[in-house]
DNA sequence: CGATAATCGAGACGGTACGTCAGGTCTTGGC
DNA sequence: GCCAAGACCTGACGTACCGTCTCGATTATCG
């Protein structure tokens, strides 16, 4: 099942492009995900709507690709520092977390997406390979790291000891449940890393 | 300027009311919560759009309370089975939310209702207070058990550990970032755990 | 095969629809019938878009009733004069028929329906019923009349007759094939009263 | 300001052309002249919209060649036969329009044409002179003939005697005002020729 | 027990945005 | 330099829902 005719990227105008983008960008911090619209976009960058239509099937692919994308391109994410104590590194990279989550440009296109994915799986699939598996994926080599240094416990599965430092980041933020802060997730470093450390003198 | 006409809850058609919800609950089940309109519900419920209107102030709404006011009212959760093992409980509530977020019905539903929090403070405030709010405070009263009981540090912050147990749950589902299984609802418990048990002999 | 829902007449708003057929009177004679637009319409008339189509199925259906179905309902025409001279009256008719198609806001509105009908069959049907037919039977009526006082032979077709009088009006009108005044209208009513009248003394 | 760069009618590409004018030939036929579209035409005949827009104005021009110029470059048209009886000659001319008209293929052409000339006064000059003008003056100097054989009076106006020949077909035909056949033709002429036929003893 | 007032089903209304189609212009690469 | 291909901006299409409004026709209290 092809698509009829699909287009030819070699030909897609540059401006055109980033017009829409930073249009969404624009749009997205002053009305809000939920008051995007395709035509807006479009007005606001001076395109036509069928040149949004031509490579974006959604609003959620274009506000995904204005915010997120522009991060670095798909499936990397740089390592996490490594100081060598690894209590440090988490909090280092949990605080950058909480931070850019609570920063009001990035909170209101991720909340978009996050509302976006309940319903089109397609994009969920996209999102977590370019931004969430890496970031996820980052901290678990951190981990490993941490695991030869005898930081951590060797049995421990690392992809549950990162939702355990996660987890509670996202859950307060999506389902805005609690304050959101720094102190939060230092806390939740410290509770974690009880977990996954080797036990002393056992 | 007098609000012009207080709707009088006395006069409620409850035959409306319960054709409303009803229509609600099939449609989010049958087309999906983003595909649901409030006209698509007044026409399956036989009712008149504004009588949908005049009791609640938006889409969300109706499906929250079509859903999941349903189980009980505001602000009440029952306790959490008390064993005296503080990790055969956790296990057990922790697998029942996992099959519940599993559940077709519920997963469209709250996932839905994810989706609109994310733009609609108010509706947050609600879902927070009537479902998410006594989930947790249900959990921390068990936790408290448990600390009386010694099977756990005095010192936990009972609010965080809760979102050690939560947020992997809610991160994998919310934004599907792997698989939702038993296995992993018991391996977020041992791993919590770990993390607030006293210390043995340290 | 029923229509889905079929507009309840009686609910219909009267000033909408005024104020839409005043709106495209007015832009069928500001910007011609090709440069007309529903959304335009709408705009003018300050009505949303589905006001329209809920009534009318095709612009051309609103330009009809807005010019020529106001004359005064379906199927009647007012019988034409009869001072007892054919020729006085035929004259009169077909001076007035050259006038009205050369008034600058019939021309426009009766154009659009003549080149819409070309494609339109349906269209075509309404008009000829509502508009042309009528007014050609009332040419036949007097065509009769004029027959009882043998002032045309028993023997004429007055379908074919009518046509030798309005043929060449229209033809030189809609094709633009040259110059439409009272002197051709004249001209064509002499002659063709030469091919209808009684012969005398053959 | 020079005119952009005026087509170079010496390099124009004569296979591009007849394929323009083969697909908006079946194209007409196929879908109708206004479901005709420059890109239909392009996409068919395997052609830039471009080399469309360079030498033909719009559609209508388009399809004016495809069809209409076909039949013979401009201005001339082929004299009617002449077997010395004017009523035989006319009828068999009348005869030929009238199934002219009713060839499906010819009907689409000349219907758009029609309808586009409404809108088009341009393209309604250009009508006029290379198709409409020729055999209404064929008419003319065939009438001019049978005047000079005394078959006509001295006195008549030929240009209105032809338009009583052509009008009441081409009413009937473009006004869809009723059945179109060889009889209505014939009836016509009959009519038609005693309007100008020279008395007889009169 | 009848007046009266709010609710009810229904759906027309003025709007906004949708996603599509075609128009006519402009650009690119190949011949 | 014409050509095919097709991206581009524009503007209209016809549809879907929005949230408000207006209609009788039920109810359901209250004088």
């Amino acid at each position: 099942m092809a698509s009829p005719s699909p287009p030819d990227a070699s030909r897609r105008s540059s401006t055109a492009r980033q017009s829409i983008l930073k249009a969404a960008r624009e749009l997205v911090l002053s009305v809000g995900y939920s008051q995007l619209t395709i035509e807006g976009i479009a007005a606001k960058a001076g395109v036509g709507k069928q040149t949004i239509y031509r490579w974006w099937p959604s609003k959620g692919a274009v506000v995904f690709e204005a915010f997120l994308a522009a991060e670095g391109g798909a499936g990397t994410a740089p390592d996490l520092p490594d100081t060598g104590n690894i209590e440090r590194d988490l909090k280092t990279v949990l605080r950058a977390t909480v931070e850019e989550l609570c920063d009001p440009s990035f909170d209101a296109a991720f909340r978009g997406m996050a509302a976006e994915i309940q319903g089109d799986t397609e994009l969920a699939k996209q999102l977590v390979q370019t931004l969430l598996g890496p970031q996820t994926q980052a901290i678990v080599r951190r981990l490993e790291g941490a695991q030869r240094a005898k930081q951590i416990r060797r049995s421990i599965d690392l992809d549950v000891a990162t939702e355990l430092l996660f987890g509670p980041i996202f859950r307060r933020w999506l389902l805005r449940m609690g304050p959101l802060d720094l102190a939060f997730a230092d806390s939740v470093v410290a509770l974690a890393l009880r977990a996954i450390r080797p036990d002393r003198k056992r």
